[in-house]
DNA sequence: ATCACGCTTGCATCCGTATGCAAAAACGTT
DNA sequence: AACGTTTTTGCATACGGATGCAAGCGTGAT
């Protein structure tokens, strides 16, 4: 207590720049560094009023715990790895954005990585094990099942956040409700009168193109329709989305695209390739709910992923693996909304 | 030498996912851990067989150094912060997605940060401190000067990227000609007969608005035409410019808007409320070059920043600054390039 | 009053790598 | 062959905090 008010024994003006160690804090105070490690770890062993001192005195002069430094010590970094590819399709960045808070409010930063499209996100578990980061959230990409079990080796977590991984899987996986979305479509469609469908797939090897598919098969299965016509655009993009439409124009009047970017293409190729317009001539939906969409340029009916909800819930299930509360790997579905704007 | 082919005294077999470390690669090479830390680093006093013997080893081993213990032991960590706000403006995920490339490529990881928009950018300090982050790029977001003189005092760098700090400052900073491409735009709207010539600004306090501004009024003055008709969007997104075009619909013939998803705004603005048409009644140019203004319901005329050589820049002053390559900071500003489109 | 027990605290050590310094080895010179 | 240089190598320690363990302290029960 005394340390308080005596002046330190020629303490050094620190230069700007360098910052406070735990050690010098802990002189200051006249307690040990062990005390000022507690005081900044929730749950250690440390009396409230103690806590309370350090913390203060950690306000006044500046200190803050070394990340790095803890990381090594701790064998944890609170860095979260973010696999991304196809950041130019919109609804990725706001997913980034989203995700990038939601990990800052819970004490965790993001290290962002991309991979190419179509690749999956294998090539980066290197780095990730060189920079300890703790955890992985890979979106617009997977990992193989190798990569996977060879990942999930010592308390590290992964998520994938709208995908998830064909067949059984040790992965947490968070998407949206794909399948029940692709019913929502095929309803919409048929809603409408619609009678000549259409379904245009992204990636083929993804599991949110797949699904979409399957679910809007299956609805119209289930009604004793015809499969519908499929063209696989190959990619998620725009100028993807704009070709199928091509192909199908005059050949279908109700089409669901795999995601907002391609039918937002499909929608140009339509109107301005095909002449025809929409939705009269053609009905459009698809997926995802980019800000775009709602442009008067497209009016763009679709199925809105929840995407607040879905993060909210990636932060959980991370959090959940990281304190240790295991588990077996949970899959969540949260539902998609069908938005009705003008173009079905 | 012996040690290589020595069977190692009980050596454990190591648990998947715990990492190989320095000193056991050393114990199995018989040669000291100092070795095998100069064997990567490049530039360090080892001889080229012992070099080439302790990657070998490492890669055999599956040996890869642990970036938070050299961070920790160097004081370097090799991460440089991007932060970032607007990602909602597709120009933003493009710039990131390049960003973030080069910076691996040159050895160096991106830990993203977001600050909400309008914000300064010091609100991350105090996190990039704890983080130790050696760099950091700041784009869609300034730092006040005091923000600045804390963080460059030792050996930390910072580039803005795509602003220009107000006044003399010790940032580097990397942005395109603003002022020129105002120019352009002026003489652009002009070759093709305008008039009535419209500012549409987007967040008055960015220097981008700014200087384009700027430079779209000095091209005017040049030739003696009274200013233009101004609107303060208020903000870079689509909402504000279709808002802002409302408000000119015909009170101009030419309107400039700080950037593209202002302009797309304003176009659909123009087009479906004004009932409009463009270039007809009234030609429109925007700035940056965002993927969207090529698309056939727009067909943006623009001024493309160079982004691709932009990111370049940043990366190389980056590495000069933590070389300790010091000299004055640097403000580099690529030209933009007039993208002729329908719109104008 | 005595003892057992629980809560606080400090001590010592570890995390995995980098690096200054001195010892050792290799090389060139006269 | 002896000696001065220049490389190479190993040793020891620093980086900043976390944590197991034992010592110190205060409490209640007997």
């Amino acid at each position: 207590m005394a340390a308080r008010t005596q002046p330190e024994a020629a303490a050094p003006p620190r230069p700007a720049g360098v910052p406070v160690t735990a050690r010098e804090l802990a002189r200051h105070l006249g307690v040990s560094q062990s005390m000022v490690s507690r005081a900044f770890s929730p749950g250690a062993s440390i009396a409230p009023e103690m806590r309370a001192r350090v913390l203060r005195a950690a306000e006044e002069l500046g200190y803050r715990p070394n990340v790095i430094a803890a990381a090594l010590s701790r064998r944890r970094s609170s860095i979260v790895a973010i696999v991304m590819a196809e950041l130019t399709n919109p609804f990725y960045p706001a997913v980034l954005e989203r995700l990038t808070e939601a990990l800052q409010a819970a004490g965790l930063q993001s290290l962002l990585f991309t991979v190419p499209p179509g690749q999956p996100a294998d090539s980066c578990l290197p780095l990730l094990r060189q920079y300890h980061v703790d955890a992985v959230v890979i979106t617009s990409a997977s990992l193989t099942s190798a990569g996977a079990e060879e990942w999930l080796g010592d308390g590290r977590a992964a998520v994938l956040f709208n995908r998830t991984a064909a067949g059984p899987t040790p992965l947490d996986s968070v998407a949206c409700d794909n399948l029940g979305g692709g019913r929502a479509a095929a309803e919409a469609l048929l809603a409408r009168g619609c009678s000549r469908l259409a379904f245009v797939a992204g990636r083929a090897d993804t599991s949110t193109s797949q699904d979409r598919e399957r679910g809007f098969h299956a609805a119209l299965a289930e009604r004793g329709l015809l499969p519908p016509l499929r063209v696989e655009a190959g990619d998620f993009s725009y100028e993807a989305g704009h070709r199928a439409a091509r192909a199908l124009a005059g050949r279908a009047d109700g089409i669901f695209f795999a995601n907002d970017i391609l039918a937002l293409g499909g929608l140009d190729a339509l109107r301005h390739d095909a002449g025809l317009s929409v939705p009269e001539d053609v009905a459009v939906i698809g997926f995802d709910d980019i800000p775009m969409g709602a442009w008067p340029a497209y009016r763009l009916t679709t199925l809105r992923q929840p995407v607040a909800a879905m993060v909210a819930r990636t932060v959980e299930l991370l959090r959940a693996r990281l304190g240790g509360t295991a588990g077996p790997p949970r899959s969540e579905r949260l539902p998609a909304e069908l938005v009705q704007r003008r173009s079905a």
